[in-house]
DNA sequence: TTTTGTGAACTAGTTCACAGCT
DNA sequence: AGCTGTGAACTAGTTCACAAAA
């Protein structure tokens, strides 16, 4: 046993792409875990999620050696090491911005609490709103509350869903509070200082990238 | 003037990544027309939305030569190109399954209706929410009936909001009805035949990435 | 034997840099 | 002079193929 806990931490710099995959990766394996599975092989585990092999190996390599020659994955040992690459080992604590249909619908979507996701709550300017639930019992928060908030409710990550003229604005706030992970479902692009890591959910350009692919694909009308 | 309206369309097959490029640029188009602005610069495009001047370029001359040399492109003229090329000249239909909270917000959400995107209405098999309307008015039909409607209503693109299990037997109904393209939103990854599109948006692996940058960015604890 | 971990080969995507048009 | 369109150079990402380990 040599390398074990190699753990490379602030490296060679990880694409978005791995990053995305790890996570996926770790999808794969809680299925298989509640199937009963022990272990499994990059080759089993790209058969049957449609992915590749190879792949898989050098992503998990890069964080240590994880697998045993002649046997494969751990799963339970693997999901764990997942965990903690991915920071998903302990709370995550989440704002969402803007108390709106879908600011409402991501506070109760159920797969973030799967994941060790908390939604510490929602987010707003309407003072309507504010004091107020979502149906799931997350609670609205005036805007002008968060800056207090932020820090002792230890906020990691905030998720926008405010109008698109709203958005830089609530970019700079949290910025300023400390946040340094945003997720954004307003359309256009927002300017963040370096050290934050932005990921844009551009619901409007995936829908117009699927109406080029149909668009593409037939020659006819 | 010589090669206008090249318009490669079954040709060298473009990218997921120039697809979703080319919409972004139909949205800048979009509000530097609002502010009355005539022509643009690959460069001036390029400074004022952060994206590089030579890619944009390069995304636009595959499909024609949409620019004049000294001048730039005409941004009316430009926009009419984008809109062809994204099919988005024609009204697009689109079907969202799931009447849980995530498809009534995309259902309301104001952004799609703006590109013209038409949807037509919201598909579950929950008899309680049948005949029902989302807040903002789209009606919902039963799941079963959306064999017969597909073709009357021209349904183009399937938005999935509906739980990881019952995924792949959407897919398996739409894909049935002659739907060629599908944005999904339920984690797990979905199998299509060929000559389908199918596009994931999974928050849960965004959001997991957002947590890994953020674990790897911190050297202490 | 099986399967990992990984250099090398390959493929895709981006940016440079400049000839050529207006 | 200014800006496009594009080959060439470069960078990033993926897959192959195999030596080494269990």
């Amino acid at each position: 046993m040599i390398n074990r806990n190699k753990l490379k931490t602030g490296g060679d710099r990880v694409s978005e792409l791995t990053a995305g995959r790890l996570a996926v990766y770790l999808r794969c394996l809680n299925l298989l875990d509640t199937d009963g599975t022990k272990t499994v092989s990059s080759k089993v585990l790209a058969e049957q999620f449609h992915l590749n092999a190879a792949q898989i190996r050098k992503d998990l390599a890069y964080f240590g050696e994880f697998g045993v020659r002649g046997v494969g994955y751990y799963i339970k040992e693997l999901k764990s090491h997942l965990r903690q690459i991915l920071g998903l080992d302990r709370k995550v604590h989440v704002a969402i911005f803007g108390a709106g249909n879908l600011g409402m619908a991501l506070a109760d979507y159920p797969g973030f609490r799967q994941e060790g996701f908390v939604i510490v709550g929602l987010f707003d300017t309407a003072h309507s709103k504010v004091g107020h639930r979502s149906r799931g019992g997350v609670r609205i928060f005036d805007l002008a509350d968060f800056r207090k908030m932020a820090r002792k409710e230890r906020i990691s990550i905030a998720v926008l869903a405010v109008p698109a003229a709203a958005a830089q604005g609530v970019v700079n706030m949290v910025v300023g509070c400390g946040v340094r992970a945003i997720m954004n479902f307003s359309p256009g692009s927002l300017k963040v200082p370096s050290g934050v890591k932005l990921k844009n959910v551009d619901v409007t350009v995936s829908m117009a990238s699927l109406s080029f692919f149909l668009t593409q694909g037939n020659t006819d009308g």
